[in-house]
DNA sequence: TAATTATTTTGATTTAAGTCAAATTTACGC
DNA sequence: GCGTAAATTTGACTTAAATCAAAATAATTA
C-alpha cells in the first residue's frame, strides 16, 4: 500500500506534474529560477488535483497543510458571516497561489471554490520551507509572492472611491492579470456573477449592474452579460483613482 | 571611519539592541524561538532608530532594504492619490512589522509615519533570509508574520458593514492588540485622528464622530476625545458582524 | 498665559448607494 | 428543445453617509 502510493507519486512527478515543462513557468512559483531549482520544485509538487465548477478547494476553519497554485481555471475565496451573508475576499487565476492566509494559524481563514472546472498543483507547505532552505532563490521568490498578496487588492478597497471607480479599478486589475497570462487585456469573460463582484467591492449587485450600464453608455466599455470589452483603456486608467467620475 | 562604524554596530548589538533582553520578546519576531535562534536574531538587528512624532520611517516608491519592527510607539501607513487625497492603509504598534509589502517589488508601496515618538529595530531583509536558512523556526515564524499581515485587516473592510459596525470592529481590533501587549483591552487612548480612522475605514471624519457619539449614547463605550472606554465589550462583540446595528 | 491652529462635535441638506419590485435575459436539467 | 431556475437589467423609492457649515473643544506655540 505504502509502496503503491510512492510509485504513484513518483510517476506523477516524472510525468504530468512538472514545473519544468509547465506553460505557467514564467508567472508561477518557478519564475526566475534556474534549472536545478525548478527540478527541486518538480519534486515538491505532490499532486495535481482537478476541482470541478462549484467544488471547494479549501474550507474556512479547517487545518492547513498545503498551498495550491492554480494551474487552470478560476477560483473565488470567501468568508461566511454568522448571519449567513457571504463576503468574497478574492479571485484567483492561473499562476496564483491559494492558502497563503492560512500559514499564520495553520488553519484556513477563508473558503475557496472553483468558478469553472479547474486544476491546481498542491504544494505541501512544510516541504516548501524545507526545499526553500537549500534553494535561496526559491525561498526569496516565495517571499515576493507572499508580499504581493499583501498589496494585491489594496487598490480596489480605497474607501473614497465611488461605485464606478471601484468597478473600473476591478476591471483594470483583471485586465492586467489576464494580459500577463497571454490573454487579451481588452476583451475577456468574467467568471463571476455581479453579486460576487459586488460582494468583493463592497457594493450591491444592482449597483454593479448600473455601473456597467453607465460605463457602456459612456462608450468606455462594451458589456454583453459576462463578456467585457475595454474600448478606451487609457481613459479608464485616468478614471480610476480620479473621483470625478460618478 | 569604517572602523568606527563597525565598532558602534558591535557595541549596539551587544548592549541595547538585543532581542534576548527585549520586553517584546514574546510577541515579536523571537516568539517561540530557542536561545540559539534568539542570539542569531540579536546579530540580525542592525540598528535601532528613534523616529519622532510626524517623522517618516519609509516612503512610498523608495527602494526597500530593511523591515522595521516597532519597538515603541505607534505608526500609520498611507498612500497618496494623484489628487492629493491620503488613504490610510494600516496602524502599527509595538511588535508589529513594517515593510512586508515592499518585498514584492523591492520598493515601498506605502509611506509610514510615526503618530508619536517611537523606536524601531531595523532588520536588513537579505540578512533575515540568510539567517533564516540556518534557523528554520525563525524562517517559519517569519512566514507566519507575513501570512498574518494578509489576514490582518480583512475583518475591518467587509463591504456590507455599516459605519457603526466598522468602528466597533476597529475598536475591538485595537483592544485585542493592546491586550496582547499587556495594556488594558477596555480602556485605551487612540493615537490617531478621526480623519485617519475614517480614511482607514472608508468613512468621513464626521461619520466617525457621529458613530462614536451614537455608541456612547447607547452606553456601549465612553469617549473623551481620544480616550476610549469599552463599557460592554460582550455587547460590542455581538454588534460587530451583526448588521442590525445602525 | 494668551493666541492661534488643529481637531472634534453637531446640525441641515444633498447625494450615492441600498432596497424593493418587476421584467428580461441567460443558463441548465430533463 | 422546452421548461424551470438563476442572473441581469431597469425603475421607483428609501436611507445611510457625504457634504457644507458653524460652533465647541483641545493642542500648540509665541
Amino acid at each position: 500500500m505504502m509502496f503503491a502510493t510512492l510509485v504513484t507519486k513518483k510517476l506523477r512527478s516524472n510525468t504530468s506534474a512538472r514545473c519544468s515543462t509547465c506553460s505557467l513557468r514564467e508567472l508561477c512559483l518557478p519564475l526566475g529560477l534556474d534549472e536545478k531549482a525548478v527540478i527541486a520544485l518538480d519534486h515538491l509538487i505532490s499532486q495535481r488535483h482537478k476541482i470541478r465548477h462549484d467544488e471547494h478547494l479549501q474550507h474556512d476553519g479547517l487545518p492547513f497543510h498545503s498551498l495550491h497554485v492554480v494551474r487552470a481555471g478560476f477560483f473565488k475565496t470567501y468568508i461566511l458571516h454568522e448571519d449567513g451573508r457571504e463576503q468574497v475576499t478574492g479571485f484567483y487565476m492561473p499562476g496564483e497561489v491559494l492558502g497563503l492566509d492560512a500559514i499564520s494559524a495553520d488553519t484556513h481563514t477563508c473558503s475557496a471554490v472553483a468558478l469553472e472546472d479547474s486544476e491546481v498543483c498542491e504544494l505541501p507547505f512544510t516541504q516548501l520551507e524545507r526545499v526553500g532552505r537549500t534553494i535561496p532563490p526559491l525561498m526569496h521568490h516565495f517571499h515576493k509572492i507572499m508580499s504581493f498578496e499583501i498589496v494585491r487588492d489594496r487598490g480596489m478597497l480605497l474607501g473614497s472611491m465611488k461605485a464606478g471607480e471601484r468597478l473600473v479599478a476591478f476591471l483594470l486589475n483583471l485586465s492586467r492579470r489576464f494580459a500577463r497570462r497571454g490573454y487579451s487585456p481588452l476583451e475577456f469573460n468574467l467568471r463571476m456573477t455581479r453579486e460576487e463582484i459586488g460582494s468583493y467591492l463592497g457594493l450591491k449587485l444592482e449597483t454593479i449592474s448600473r455601473a456597467f450600464s453607465k460605463l457602456q453608455a459612456d462608450g468606455l466599455i462594451s458589456v454583453n452579460n459576462r463578456k467585457i470589452c475595454l474600448n478606451d483603456i487609457e481613459h479608464l486608467r485616468r478614471l480610476y483613482g480620479n473621483s470625478s467620475y460618478k
